[in-house]
DNA sequence: ATTATCATTGAGACCGGTCTCAATTAGTGT
DNA sequence: ACACTAATTGAGACCGGTCTCAATGATAAT
């Protein structure tokens, strides 16, 4: 009489076995597909099971075997149409070998990413993909590799971990971008970028702990040097975490008259806020300010003018890094792997030659 | 000689337990935070644990307790801007209330979303969040409710299910801006949605399974109806499922001399395409051909004109369909909630006036 | 001093699968 | 018909936790 409903139990193997008349162990065979049983017992489990809609228990399955088949993927903001785009791309190609994907954002915070990844090699995934914010602090990347699991990072690279990493090739293609900007004639070129340290001043790229970041600007920095543009640090502006961040950066950068010519966005949510503040301050692009921005998110091409992009192979991106991984679950055990996407630039009209005014800065 | 390296056996409670000289129960109960222990065993396992580097094996602990501290997650398109907010409300809402997210995209494929659920019902997640791409076949669907675990809709409700649901007043908001196109003085507006049935031809609402377009079409015929529009129903164009195809219908829907004067565009993909195609033919925004989009994607805002959007509260539809199944999920037991969101219009400059050939068909 | 009460602790069953190993049955060669 | 190998099947250990229940020791009440 106190005996509540059982709650459904759910049906398990030893259910199946009992209703078809064979052990637990033969049933599970059939059930879990694995070992050799005559056709008969096979047709009567698979009928006993249907009868009783037997589901498998995924999680004592993957306790046993230690095998999950998730593969644990940590990325800075999946707001972002980048990581969405990455997301998708690791996430077909983990369908296509039959993993799945359990998603986690860090909000590019060292701690949060941290404790997603503790929280991942808890969950006991089979591997997992990771865009760390920090160069820094690693020990977690370091435990996961320590735990045996494989390893692989997307987007940025850790020189001091030596694990299956894609990236794209950021230093050389913010070159690229520098230099269409210097050929037009720029000489105030400012980069903005989301990274945060030391309240936004930028000093030296020793401050800066994500590759990824820190290569742009290396790039950048390289090419206005070449180009003789004194001192091009201080056209470094970080801190663009959040729109509204980026709205105040951008707003303080466009508005004094000695602005700079054209300006160079990190990604594509920058490089919108920047441009509304273009709007917004009625200021006309290219004529009076151009603009590249990373990464060719839909609303750049449908601006006037359409806007010039770093088109990063995003989706590949994702979709690469996953393979990668998963050859390594299955046993691959070749030297890791680093693999540098090709970026390229496509170009639209945001960029012009500078107004007048700069000219006088010309050397 | 022949036994290789253990491969890093984790370590477990009963390691711990060992060093600590206690009883895995002991061990056990401090690590897993039950029990009472005396502050010495405490320390001792604490010790012990830390010493030796213990990870609880979440598998094993979701196994027993039943609970995995996972929300299952199945929307459409992980890449619609539309899926993506969403998605980071319910991600943030589980996070506060310390669950975890996985996800899986259904590409709007039913057998896809089938394969989804009975995958993470197997993986025991603790509850389910679906936007269902059909109301016709939810056998699965029943299957979730069936097994104990609770359900809840995002975005599409289904009237013969009885779950926790949160929507947006669809229906009501496509009749406002269909009104808003209607008092600007069109009579030939086009409406173009995602789903496919009977290859694009639309018939009418009984071939649409999805709740919230049938409800969006639904508003739309009303008010054209009520405008004594002639027959609207040939102005709805199914199968804008990809980029391409949209793009196929829109370039054909704007070439022919008797093209509507304005659009209705169902989410923010279709409305961008639509947008360029305007934009590939030379025509203008407002002055040829008015435009709404359903969300406020963030490229509505900087087009020239800024695009007339249907503003859903997409991140709190997220957050509040997660906070419900939370809710269930800590035991609440009232009757099944359906949420309905209300949804502005934020009016940009898309819409205008037809052009004067329009008028010869005005009644 | 003696017994009842309570806090700690240990032993071992259990969750639902996988998998090893031995036992049983069937098939083969001579 | 008889020994020998191969194919099936069953019993039970195991994965790494949780949790029940009984045993122990200590403290409190009589």
């Amino acid at each position: 009489m106190k005996k509540a409903t059982p709650k459904s139990r759910s049906v398990t193997v030893s259910d199946v076995a009992r209703e078809a008349k064979v052990s637990k162990a033969t049933a599970a065979r059939v059930l879990g597909g694995y070992g050799a049983v005559s056709d008969k017992v096979h047709a009567d489990v698979m009928a006993a099971a249907k009868a009783l809609d037997y589901r498998p228990n995924e999680l004592a399955r993957s306790m046993t075997t230690g095998k999950s088949g998730i593969i644990g993927v940590v990325v800075g903001d999946i707001e972002n149409p980048f990581f969405s785009l990455a997301v998708r791309g690791i996430s077909d190609a983990a369908r296509a070998a039959g993993f799945n994907v359990i998603l986690a954002n860090s909000g590019e915070q060292i701690e949060v990413e941290k404790a997603a990844v503790r929280l991942l090699i808890g969950k006991r995934v089979d591997g997992l993909i990771v865009t760390p914010a920090e160069s820094r602090d690693i020990s977690h990347l370091r435990d996961i590799y320590r735990s045996g699991r494989p390893l692989a990072l997307l987007d940025r690279a850790l020189p001091d971990l030596d694990v299956d990493t894609v990236t794209v090739d950021d230093r050389d293609v913010a070159m690229r971008a520098t230099r269409i900007l210097v050929e037009a004639g720029h000489r105030e070129i400012a980069y903005v970028t989301a990274v945060d340290a030391d309240g936004g001043r930028f000093r030296d790229l020793t401050q800066i702990y994500t590759s990824s970041v820190r290569e742009r600007i290396e790039g950048f920095l390289a090419v206005c040097h070449d180009a003789g543009i004194a001192d091009p640090k201080r056209h470094v502006h970080l801190g663009a975490t959040s729109p509204e961040e980026t709205c105040r950066i951008a707003t303080k950068l466009l508005s004094p008259s000695d602005r700079p010519t054209a300006i160079l966005a990190s990604d594509s949510l920058i490089g919108l806020e920047i441009f509304k503040v273009i709007l917004a301050l009625g200021l006309s692009v290219p004529k009076d300010i151009s603009l590249i921005t990373f990464h060719d998110a839909d609303w750049t091409s449908v601006t006037s003018p359409p806007i010039t992009v770093v088109d990063q192979p995003v989706y590949s991106l994702g979709k690469s890094v996953a393979e990668l991984l998963i050859r390594r679950l299955q046993g691959d055990t070749r030297p890791a792997e680093r693999l540098v996407l090709p970026t390229s630039i496509i170009e639209r009209g945001s960029v012009g030659s500078p107004p007048k005014r700069s000219l006088e800065t010309a050397g």
